[in-house]
RNA sequence: GGGAGCUUAGCUCAGUUGGUUUAGAGCAUCUGCCUUACAAGCAGAGGGUCGGGGGUUCGACUCCCUCAGCUCCCACCA
């Protein structure tokens, strides 16, 4: 393609469809099991988002990097398997569709199970998926034939599967647990729908009657008044002298005139309150446990909907706020009540409903884990799973450590339906199917029907379909030795957010462990949260979330996904500034501008290649790959950012600013065609280290500056794609090269600043002369020196130079560039003063380490042999700058 | 209350088992340039007593103690 057919912007709008397009075409992201060895292959399972999610930031951090992954495992000759999918996500997917269902006004209680599952999975097949198609226009290389549903059959009868299996292995068993009760929306809520609220309350303390003592009281403190109609003992700590006397006697409860036994246990904060505490174990999850201990009788005093029930005498069908009200007015009235304080104390809100949530103890599944987690702990502790960054390492040892048995019911409809049957009189058993649990229950009772037996009415917790999942996208559950599972199980890495280390990430290793034996991945990059400039999580309710793709149609999915990794190393936060955006596009157009200039060379075959340019060539060569080990070690250390940085550096700096200057012709005139070919294939190079990062422009101007003579569909030398081109890797290189044009760029910037200060245009010419005080002067990129501080001259010499402006380079050589009148002798003067300082500076330094005994004994040769030569540097450059200040004198 | 982690330039972060410089990078800032690849750019420059204090050591951003501040996780007190 000529130049000027080529827009002197890059416009990420006009190709990016073009190329994804072009990619799926050539099935480029498909993968199927071959005979490579497992260490060419390559597999990551997505975390599945939500399937009536959109797209958020977090996502788009998330899945850039594992694009990056995929995309240079797939460069490294890898066979590459990116699974996609998304998640049932039962609270969240119920909760919109019963506020979607509402703003119809249809009221869910009253429709049915069925009912109510056709409008879900109305709104999914409605809904669902729209957040893959949108991660299609962030570049997501994804083998789309391969996506997933938690909820798909065969998923769905894995999880089913599963259940029975643990419930046969006695793992999974009945019990109760306090749940989160929204009174108003008449049903249980999850610890993260409940929303804890500080409240300025009150901390009544109540007096209640030693039975057999007259006018003797115990007192007790209590937020909750109304609960004592539920009471069913006082406790106090055994060791609490103050209520030793009390042992073995009991108390009347006030009003209800209910007599309790007073019990000891060490529960008790002797500091709290009155170091006295009334237990009722159907309002509160301690008092419930301790009620099992000391065998106490449990008094439910509520109705469903937060009123006093039948069963208790007094205040009966009152709201439980209204009877607050009253029972403290009674109990005052009968001189119960012996004071109150102010009390700040925090009260749990039902997201939903903002009802006050009220404990309430329910009978729930629960899957046992302790034994269980303890081989998951073993692999992340041994490394045979790394975590990226190590230190959630001890986060995870401290969960796993302390890990509680698993609540895996929720009282909702859209989920895997729990497994298990109950006949009329209560007996439950756990089968695959309606027809099954009549077979088995009839084992005992053989006259009931297939109508007298129920299935539970809860799902399961999410979390137990999404634990299977690196296992249950290859259908590996039911179907164990299937080739899939076999060629990508275990997968490779898994990225994903700290939050659900435990929730999400710590489950499917137990779930790996016993269904595979073994790890469901090798690796496991944790990402950070993305928020805002205020610190603050990005979210929808908050309303500070860009609309990632508006951020897409203004930067392009490149400068975007750019943007996302620039300040983002693994297990930090990112703190997404729009900025970031737009520091990833103009990159974009550095690098198109880049391939402008290559592209518009005209080629001569005769002229013959110019010493600058065999130099430059030989200088780039090992700096690229130099940097490619460098690459190389930050990708083996997950290190994205830095990664990515490192080419940042090496394709803006190295080859924009040093390398095409250096080697560029003059303008309109031809470049010789060696240095032509080894530029374009250095900027191959290039762009195949950028493309995991950048695949959109990368794959367009691999095809501009490529071979343009096949065309299908419109697109140059299909078979010849960047993104299934082999990536280029680190050899060896002559580290002293870099070290000298190291010292080359200290003298052309020198140069270029004694340009700026005396206002020398670069279109002038310049002389400079040079002094060598040292034989290791290096002479080898003089050429370049020449070239780019546009030098008519560069010459030798062995006396200094008047009139000239001055710096002193490596080795103490001394530069002169004559500049007659313009040199003014004070500024000259004050410049190598402070060298001078600088260099004095030094040498006092270095010689206080080399008169220290003790120093010169102790420290390795190394060390000391360094310092030596730091200090007679030091005493070279001070003799040079001194002799120049006794010539300006 | 228990546990983990963090504190280096205005911002975001590197800094590997103490000794490669006079502690680095990107962005931002300042100065000069519309120099025919690129002003979404080029060239140059400035900026840090490595949270405070103490200790170990010939030598500490790096190891130990202590204080202060911030963050996260878990459990929540009637």
């Amino acid at each position: 393609m000529k130049n000027d057919e080529i827009a002197l912007k890059y416009s990420p709008q006009d190709i990016e469809d073009k190329w994804y397009n072009h990619w799926l075409k050539m099935n480029y992201f498909h993968s199927k099991p071959d005979d490579k060895e497992p260490e060419n292959r390559y597999c990551i399972v997505m975390p599945p988002p939500n399937v009536t999610g959109v797209l958020h930031m977090g996502h788009m951090l998330n899945n850039t990097i594992q694009d990056v992954l995929v995309r240079r495992a797939r460069m490294q000759g890898k066979n590459a398997c990116w699974i996609p999918g998304t998640d049932h996500a039962s609270i969240a997917t119920e909760a919109k569709v019963v506020a979607k269902l509402k703003e119809e006004g249809i009221d869910k209680k009253d429709l049915t199970r069925e009912e109510f599952l056709k409008h879900a999975w109305d709104w999914k097949e409605k809904h669902g998926g729209i957040i893959l198609e949108q991660l299609k226009k962030l570049g997501a290389s994804c083998d789309w034939e391969r996506t997933k549903f938690t909820m798909d059959e065969d998923l769905y009868e894995s999880v089913i599967d599963v259940f029975i299996d643990l419930y046969n292995k006695g793992l999974i068993y009945r019990g109760v647990r306090m749940v989160n009760w929204d009174p108003s929306a008449l049903t249980a809520v999850s610890d993260e729908e409940v929303i804890h609220k500080e409240i300025q309350s009150k901390l009544y303390y109540l007096k209640y009657p030693i039975v057999g003592e007259k006018d003797a009281f115990v007192t007790i403190a209590t937020t909750r008044p109304e609960t004592i109609l539920g009471d069913t003992a006082v406790c106090c700590h055994p060791d609490d002298e103050r209520f030793a006397h009390l042992k073995g006697k009991s108390v009347i409860i006030p009003l209800v005139n209910r007599e309790i036994p007073i019990i000891f246990d060490e529960y008790v904060d002797r500091e709290f309150g009155t170091g006295c505490l009334k237990i009722t174990p159907a309002h509160d999850i301690n008092d419930y446990h301790i009620g099992i201990k000391h065998r106490l009788p449990s008094v439910d005093i509520f109705n469903d909907n937060g009123t006093i029930n039948e069963k208790i005498e007094l205040y009966v069908g009152k709201d439980r706020f209204d009877v607050r009200k009253e029972i403290v007015i009674d109990l005052e009235k009968s001189g119960y009540l012996e004071k109150t304080e102010d009390y700040t104390n925090k009260v749990g809100f039902s997201e939903r409903t903002n009802a006050v949530i009220e404990p309430k103890l329910s009978l729930q599944w629960f899957l046992n884990m302790q034994d269980i987690a303890k081989p998951a702990l073993d692999v992340v502790m041994n490394d045979r799973i790394l975590f990226h960054p190590a230190k959630f390492k001890n986060t995870y040892r401290h969960w796993m450590e302390n890990v509680k048995d698993w609540c895996i019911s929720r009282q909702l409809w859209w989920g895997q339906r729990i497994p298990a049957f109950y006949t009329p009189n209560g007996d439950v058993v756990v089968a695959k199917t309606k027809e099954e649990a009549l077979e088995k229950l009839r084992i005992t009772n053989y006259e009931l029907r297939i109508e007298d037996v129920k299935q539970d009415e809860d799902v399961l917790d999410t979390w137990f379909s999404s634990w299977l999942w690196p296992i249950s996208v290859f259908d590996g559950i039911q179907n164990p030795d299937n080739k899939d599972l076999k060629y990508y199980y275990p997968t490779n890495d898994l990225v994903t957010a700290p939050e659900i280390l435990f929730f999400w990430v710590a489950r499917m290793i137990i779930a790996g462990l016993e269904y595979r034996h073994e790890i469901p991945f090798k690796n496991v990059y944790l990402t950070g949260i993305v928020r805002d400039k205020l610190g603050r999580k990005m979210s929808k309710s908050l309303g500070n979330s860009p609309d990632p793709l508006d951020l897409i149609k203004l930067y392009g999915a490149d400068g975007v996904r750019v943007g996302m990794l620039l300040t983002s190393p693994a297990g930090n936060d990112l703190p997404f500034d729009e900025s970031l955006c737009e520091q990833g596009r103009n990159f974009c157009n550095k690098i198109w501008n880049a391939m402008r200039l290559v592209n518009g060379w005209d080629v001569s075959n005769t002229i013959e290649q110019p010493e600058y340019a065999k130099v430059s060539i030989d200088w780039f060569d090992a700096k690229l790959n130099e940097q490619l080990a460098i690459i190389e070690d930050h990708f083996a250390k997950y290190r994205l950012s830095d990664a990515l940085m490192a080419t940042y550096k090496l394709v803006w700096d190295d080859f924009c600013s040093w390398y095409l200057e250096m080697i560029k012709p003059a303008y309109l005139q031809p470049i010789d065609s060696d240095t032509r070919l080894i530029t374009l294939d250095f900027f191959d190079k290039l762009l195949q280290l950028l493309h995991p990062f950048m695949p959109f422009i990368t794959e367009e101007i691999w095809h501009i500056l490529g071979v343009d003579d096949i065309k299908i569909d419109g697109i140059d030398d299909c078979d010849d794609d960047i993104i299934v081109s082999e990536l280029p890797k680190s050899g060896n290189f002559d580290n002293s090269l870099i070290d000298k044009f190291e010292t080359t760029q200290q003298v052309i910037t020198e140069i270029r600043t004694i340009r700026k200060e005396k206002n020398i245009p670069q279109k002038d010419a310049l002389m400079l002369f040079i002094k060598k005080n040292n034989e290791q002067h290096e002479t080898l990129f003089d050429s370049v020196i020449q070239k780019l501080c546009n030098l008519e001259k560069l010459e030798y010499i062995s006396e200094k130079l008047e009139n000239a402006s001055t710096f002193i380079g490596a080795n103490s050589a001394e530069y002169f560039i004559p500049l007659g009148n313009k040199i003014d002798k004070d500024t000259e003067k004050t410049k190598l003063l402070s060298e001078l300082k600088q260099a004095e500076n030094l040498l006092r330094s270095t010689q206080s380490k080399l008169s220290n005994e003790r120093f010169v004994s102790s420290a390795p040769e190394p060390v000391i042999a360094l310092e030596r030569k730091k200090q007679s540097d030091a005493q070279q450059k001070i003799n040079v700058i001194t002799k120049q200040l006794e010539q300006l004198n």
